[in-house]
Parts: C-alpha cells; structure tokens; sequence
DNA sequence: GTCTATAAGTTGATAGAC
DNA sequence: GTCTATCAACTTATAGAC
C-alpha cells in the first residue's frame, strides 16, 4: 500500500517481528513473508540476519529514545518529568521492545547487537540520574535512584508478562512513585 | 559421575541450558549432547519438549520458591525480611532463571509452561504483599509495594545484562531500598 | 534490484533393534 | 530403558536468471 522501498519496508517489519518475538526466533523468511518482498531483495540490502537486526533495533531504539526524551526533558520539575516518564502509558502485555532482547541469546552473543541495545539503557540511565541530581541528591544516589527508577519499568513489563496482567506495571509504577513522592524523599 | 537416573539427568541439564539460553533456543538434542544421555531415553521420559520444559522449568521454580521463602518468612520484622531478599546476592549478569522465560515465545506461546512461570510470581506477590501489610500498609497500597519491590529485582537483572555491569541490579535495591527505609514510609 | 531455485545444517520427533 | 538411524520441516544463506 505504499511507496516505501523494498528496504524500508523490511526494517518496519523486521521491527515488529522482533519487538514481538524476539530476533532468535524471527527468521529471514517470517520477515520476507510479512514484509512482501522477495528473498533475493531481503539478501541484497541486508547481507546477513545480523544487518537486518541491527537496523531493525537500531531503529527502535532511536524511536523509544526520542519518546522517552520529550517525556525527561521538559520544563517542569525533575522529579515531575520523571514521574511523567514513568507514567506514561505501555503496552504491558507486549513487552519492552528493547528490555526483551537482554533474555534474547541471539542478540547477547552478537556484539554490534548488544552494544545497540546496551547504548539504550545507558543513555536512559544517564538522563534520569541527572534529573535526580538536579532534584537535589548527590550523585551516587541520584544514580541508585535512577537505576531503580528504570528497573520499575522493566520489572512491571516482565510481572505485567509474567502475570498475563497489564496492571501489573501500573502496580509496581504507583509503589516506586508513592515511595518517591513522600516527604522527605531526599 | 554420578548414580543418578537418566532422567535426573536430563532435568539438570535442561535446567542449566534453558537458564542461560532459553527454552525456544535450546533443543532438545543439545540437552542430549550435553547430558551424555541417548535420544531414545530423553523421548522416553518426555516424550515431547513441552513435557522436558514442563519438568524443568517447574524444578527451577520450586527451588527459586524454597530459597524466597527461606528469606521472607524468617522472625525478624517484615520490612527487614523484604530488605533481605531485595540485598540478597544474585548473578546479575545471567539473568533471572524464571523471570527471562516472560521474553521467550517458546514459554508463553504454551499454556502450561506458562502457568508454571506465573504461578511462580503470583506466589512471591502474595508473599511480598502480606510483608507489606504486616508492616501497616492498606491492602492497596501493600500490593502496589510489593510489584515494586519485585520488580526492582526483575528490572535490576535486566539492565545488568543490558549494561552488562552486574552492580546495575545492586544499585536499583539500594536505590529502592533507601526509599523504602527513609522515615514516614507509609 | 528483484526474482526463483536450491544448498547444507539444524529442529523436533519417530522407528525399530537390543 | 536405552540405543542408532532416519524423517519432514525449517534455518540461514547462495546461485544465477531476469
């Protein structure tokens, strides 16, 4: 239905296989088959399955950085921004489309992969320390902070997962956010 | 070395491989090649990969439990024990046994298999609220702090693999845990 | 650039001897 | 209960025509 290259389609495909099963368990063929391009088409852009995944979650990590960007990087108060992020609404049931790949051996044991996917959470890691910092605490706690703040989301995705229950990412979200939010908090 | 039965083990080994590479990526010849067990014996015993999977996902989590319960149902005051569990150590940079199963098709596309990975959750949940509500919270706000705190840990293992850094997993607990233990923790 | 055909290896499972 | 041999389907590609 569209006039997007052969090569533009595979990589909207292969992201979408990928965020829902994973990239070990997504063969060239299951992208072609969705995609509607040829085989041949699938081997001249994108040599080896390597290429194609690292365009793939490439792209979905430029996608999800950009999101989480425009929720930390506005005018309100840091924790504000912060709390925003945390909030936001997710699809639970489905998954973190990058967070999955941590459990995902074919992408761990590919280097170029896994820096793609280790950049993402180092980037997420680094903004939100430093609106903790700029909350008031000290860097060794902004970072503790931080890391807890990020492990709430992952976390409530695998119990959301786990419990086959969407509500239990909101769950775990309104605990770190009650705890967050009290007084004192420093 | 050992007297043990031919199933014995190939429950081990196949606990051991499906922890670190996964259910959908290990086959069920690799549980062979690395049991030194005959094929004919593993489709004797489990006469399909579901029933291997069954047996040994289910072994991992009653020892995944038996450990849990071992740190949250001691003497000490409630919020101590969470604390304990939280702290206790973990090898961050292999992932979670049970909870990277939430990320691999081959588990949640089967029913049962699913059902052993979520009632391992649902248990520690019911375990964690209760703690939380020993501690004075209101069931709401019980239930809400305890998917916190598990997910603290779940989310901690994950960007320990992402980062590969296994301190990401200690500084999300000590993130939460120093929220968790500030004064007016209600 | 895109296609069809095909290769060599692996997957989950079965057959049938011992 | 355990073994070796084998299976059809699928995996990641490659070959070579259009």
């Amino acid at each position: 239905m569209s006039t997007a290259t052969a090569r533009d389609r595979l990589i909207d495909t292969a992201q979408e296989l990928f965020a829902a099963r994973g990239v070990g368990a997504t063969s060239p063929r299951a992208v072609l088959a969705a995609s509607g391009v040829g085989q041949g088409s699938l081997y001249h852009h994108f040599p080896t399955k390597h290429d194609l995944a690292v365009a793939a979650v490439g792209a979905t990590v430029e996608d999800a950085l950009a999101r989480a960007m425009h929720d930390l990087r506005g005018e309100s108060p840091a924790v504000r921004r912060v709390v925003d992020y945390l909030e936001r609404p997710r699809d639970a049931l489905a998954g973190c489309r990058i967070g999955r790949h941590t459990s995902d051996q074919a992408v761990m044991d590919d280097e170029g992969l896994r820096d793609v996917v280790t950049a993402y959470f180092v980037r997420l890691l680094g903004v939100l320390t430093e609106a903790f910092r700029e909350a008031g605490l000290p860097d060794d706690a902004a970072g503790d902070r931080a890391h807890a703040a990020l492990a709430i989301v992952q976390g409530g995705y695998v119990l959301a997962r786990a419990t086959q229950d969407p509500d239990a990412l909101t769950a775990a979200v309104r605990g770190f956010v009650g705890l967050l939010t009290q007084k004192e908090s420093m």
